[in-house]
RNA sequence: GCCCGGGUGGCGGAAUGGCAGACGCGGUGGACUCAAAAUCCACUGUCCGAAAGGGCGUGCGGGUUCGAAUCCCGCCCCGGGCACCA
């Protein structure tokens, strides 16, 4: 397609200047109000996708619109460059995983300089750079010091893949690997996690204030799954204590103690410490098999075996019971796995009447229902599943046969049974979380070390920060072999114990990577101090990011693990006092599809943006990205799309060639009386002016480009017929100034050539609301809402006025047929509507 | 199963109680040209009609309102999240 300018040369043009004059290199001392925009910085893989375009672009369009608006912007670029694929890489080709990143992020950094985005690249950060690895390790240090890191012997997920742990959040819900999708196995190991759960209710708490998509809010609530309830004892029948108590006692947890009275039998988990003790010779061989399967099974498996048949075969009786204190009378207890372990206290009292879980299992082994909320009428009947018969009823409702909290509602209820509880001594009230520790260990070689010694006389030993950096050594052979090269290379395995000098080992396990995203964004505030990470007075500057950006596959695992470390880091004095939440505003922008998924590089599915920014040029392809609907939507990448970036190439000529004439241009009257015309494209100026800004408060960049295009459609015919030239020169100057965020390109070389300086310092307009007043509107004349007449008229038209008016159209009146209006509704000056 | 989004022309989308379909893509016709490209102009929801004009129309069914794509109730479909967390 030939175009109207020498795109590529216009574009390479003013990125080597914007390189080059600094315009977007800001410092703390800088007295312009400050402002912080960031998007999640990347993992390299190689040149930019389309994916990285989008993201960047509506990133890039912020740094120069709050420019021009006044502000100094802080927008920093760096690379998140520990990671799997690095290493994979290297077990295949046998370069060093460093060669292959630094590769990567040489080609992604010229791709994304090659969008014409601004950083300010003096703050560049990488992953592996030394230098962050230390302050890493130094953080590290300090969350071991003040207890927020410890080594745990946990069962733990293992990647059979990625051939290492994972923590919580990167499994699947379906059990699967997100990285690489394999199985995940359950094991055993003593690893590394940082103690979140510490953060668990303030995580929950500061999400109300956050301007967030609230669907990401409201997965982060989920995923910290905190419910309050009530812990306590239930004696166990006829038995001892085993641990110098007087009696052997089953802990459970309940967030409805109020149905205590219903308590028909308890659940212990196949996994609980009590088993044996509870488990009677009679029923040994019963219990044992259970507990076997249930080891044996992966998540994936427990829930393909979901559903009432399949809980017949997940419990067994222990032959035990225990007292409910609440009535004195012995209950069964059973081991079954739908208690897990992992949560509350691994043993239940269950409640068939009001738990769905608990009713299901009562079904398969005949245990008794004893309901203790009145349930609706006709439930009995058919209030369980697909209308059936029964079921647990879960819904608010008077107390019965519960003694004592008869009559009373739920909540009521709830507060007295905990005041009894805590009373008798017998327990206490308690907040769970579903929330776990973060499992940070992984045995991978590219990632930062984790500054561990094991000593055989003083066990687990810090590498004192003098000593920081602990760097993986680079004469290493990486073989698919599944084994971090660390792990069995003696020169780095063998060292002294930092305490007595004795042989030692290091630990040979590296970070999960999101631990190195979890604070980048204060290292930019700040990425030159010796001292220190970063210095809190400047990151007070700047923090908390003003906007972040970023796709929604973050909601969960970086969002809760950067605003956890945050807090963890205000806490030990490294970041500044009362600066809890990272990111003020975060906006997730949609994904880009093809053939209805995810477009990426695993999916082979890939378009590739070079082959856009050598033939239409980066600022087409950015409008494109703008143009195409709105930025929080998933877009589909399909056959017709290469179609609309070519119009959006084709408005840009437009634009061009209306900035810049080319000579046989018609010479415009230079003064004189504004006509008609002149006065409606002034008009327009400045309501574009309003209709832009606006549209860029509410992220609607779709509407902000129609708007400039409708602009463009006026101005054409006016530029060659009947223009006046301050009209047009002030008409075309305010559309550059509005392009300059979106297509800075474009809008740099035209306004260079109109005024020989840098659109991009120059402040962002300011409609005047005199000019942009309408002189006449429209106004619609409606019988019985349908529209019949339209009347142009004053825009500050008085009702009477406007009904006078409607009630004399001639189309009206022939509507009416005589009739009289039996009301009219007048909404000057936009709308008449007369009943009949 | 529960909780969020969403459903508008051939397509992406606009309109948040007041002219449905802005803007763009695609399509049709025309101007320019020896011709093509590029550019420019006109039309383009659907049905009836030669036209003027009119009927219908925002997933489906009800409701509120002078007036509903927009608000309320019920349903269908699509996308996402959660799902033995006691």
């Amino acid at each position: 397609m030939a175009r109207a300018y020498d795109v590529i040369e216009v574009e390479r043009k003013w990125q080597r200047r914007w390189a080059e004059d600094g315009t977007y290199e800001v410092d703390a001392d800088d007295p312009r109000p400050p402002w912080y925009v960031l998007s999640m910085y990347p993992y390299p893989s190689g040149p930019a996708h389309m994916g990285h375009v989008r993201n960047y672009t509506f990133g890039d369009l912020l740094v120069r619109h709050r420019t021009m608006l006044g502000y100094a912007v802080l927008s920093p670029f760096g690379f998140d460059s520990f990671g799997l694929p690095a290493e994979n890489a290297a077990i295949k080709t046998g370069t060093h995983p460093r060669i292959f990143t630094d590769a990567r992020i040489a080609e992604l950094k010229e791709s994304i300089t090659s969008l014409g985005a601004v950083y300010d690249w003096r703050r560049e950060i990488r992953s592996h750079d030394p230098e962050y690895i230390k302050w890493n390790q130094v953080i590290f240090q300090r969350l071991l010091a003040a207890g927020l890191a410890y080594r745990a012997n946990a069962p733990v997920n293992w990647c059979p893949g990625c051939k290492t742990v994972l923590a919580n959040e990167q499994v699947l819900p379906d059990g699967t690997c997100e990285r690489s999708g394999d199985v995940v196995v359950k094991r055993d190991l003593e690893q590394w996690f940082f103690r979140i759960t510490e953060y668990a209710d303030e995580l929950l708490a500061g999400l109300d204030d956050l301007e967030w998509p609230e669907r990401v809010k409201t997965m982060q609530r989920n995923w910290i799954g905190r419910s309050e309830g009530a812990e306590y004892d239930l004696v166990v029948a006829g038995r001892d204590g085993t641990d110098g108590r007087e009696r052997m006692a089953l802990r459970v947890f309940t967030t409805r103690p109020d149905t205590s009275f219903g308590m028909t039998y308890a659940v212990v988990a196949p996994e609980h410490p009590m088993v044996d003790a509870l488990t009677t010779p009679e029923h040994q061989n019963e219990v044992a098999e259970l507990r076997k399967r249930a080891a044996a099974s992966t998540d994936v498996e427990r829930m393909s075996e979901s559903g009432p048949l399949s809980l017949a075969k997940r419990g067994a009786f222990t032959g035990s019971s225990v007292i409910n204190p609440f009535t004195n009378r012995p209950v069964p207890v059973y081991v079954a796995d739908y208690v897990l372990m992992g949560y509350g206290t691994g043993a239940i009292m269950a409640v068939p009447a009001e738990d769905h879980r608990d009713w299901d299992f009562a079904q398969a082994y005949g245990l008794p229902v004893v309901r203790t909320v009145r349930p609706p009428e006709g439930w009995e009947e058919h209030g369980g599943p697909n209308g059936g018969p029964g079921g647990a009823y879960t819904g608010a409702g008077e107390k019965i046969n519960s003694e004592w909290l008869n009559g009373l509602d739920i909540t009521t209820a709830t507060a007295k049974a905990t005041e009894w509880l805590e009373a008798e001594g017998i327990g206490v009230r308690k907040i769970n979380y579903r929330l776990r520790d973060w499992l940070i260990s992984r045995q991978r070689f590219w990632g930062c070390p984790i500054p561990i010694v094991y000593c055989p006389d003083h066990g687990i030993v810090p590498v004192p920060v003098d000593q920081l950096p602990v760097l993986a050594p680079d004469d290493v052979q990486f073989l698919p072999t599944g084994e971090s090269p660390l792990a069995t290379n003696p020169q780095f395995l063998n060292t002294t114990c930092p305490l007595c000098g004795g042989p030692a080992t290091r630990e040979t396990d590296t970070m999960d990577t999101f631990v190195d995203s979890s604070w980048y964004f204060l290292r930019f505030t700040d990425p030159w101090t010796p001292d220190q990470p970063f210095d809190p007075d400047i990151a007070r500057h700047w923090m908390p990011v003003d906007q972040y950006i970023g796709g929604i596959e973050h909601a969960i695992l970086h969002l809760l693990y950067a605003r956890f470390f945050n807090r963890a880091l205000v806490d030990l004095g490294l970041a500044p006092a009362g600066m809890r939440e990272p990111f003020a505003h975060y906006y997730a922008q949609g994904m880009i599809r093809m053939d209805g998924t995810k477009m990426s590089k695993s999916k082979g599915n890939l378009v590739a943006p070079s082959s856009y920014l050598s033939t239409v040029g980066a600022d087409a392809l950015r409008l494109f990205h703008l143009f195409v609907g709105p930025p929080a939507d998933d877009m589909d990448w399909t056959d017709q799309t290469d179609s609309v970036i070519e119009g959006c190439g084709r408005f840009l000529d437009r634009v061009w060639r209306l900035a810049v004439p080319a000579g046989e241009a018609v010479p415009l009257l230079q003064e004189g009386p504004l006509t008609p015309k002149d006065l409606e494209v002034r008009r327009a100026t400045h309501r574009l002016i309003d209709r832009v800004t606006r549209d860029f408060e509410r992220w609607s960049y779709n509407t902000a480009v129609a708007a400039c295009m409708e602009f463009v459609n006026l101005l054409h015919p006016y530029a060659r017929a009947d223009g006046q030239a301050q009209v047009l020169d002030e008409a075309v100057d305010t559309l550059l100034l509005l392009l300059a965020p979106m297509t800075p390109h474009l809008a740099a070389e035209a306004w260079e050539h109109r005024h020989g300086d840098h659109v991009h310092l120059h402040p962002w307009p300011v409609a005047d609301p005199e000019l942009a007043a309408e002189e006449s509107v429209t106004m619609v004349v409606q019988v019985n809402g349908k529209v019949r007449d339209r009347i142009e008229v004053a825009p500050d038209i008085s009702e009477a006025e406007a009904e006078a008016l409607a009630l004399g159209s001639a189309v009206v009146m022939e509507a009416l047929g005589g009739r009289s209006p039996r009301r009219v509704i007048v909404r000057p000056p936009k709308l008449v509507n007369v009943v009949v």
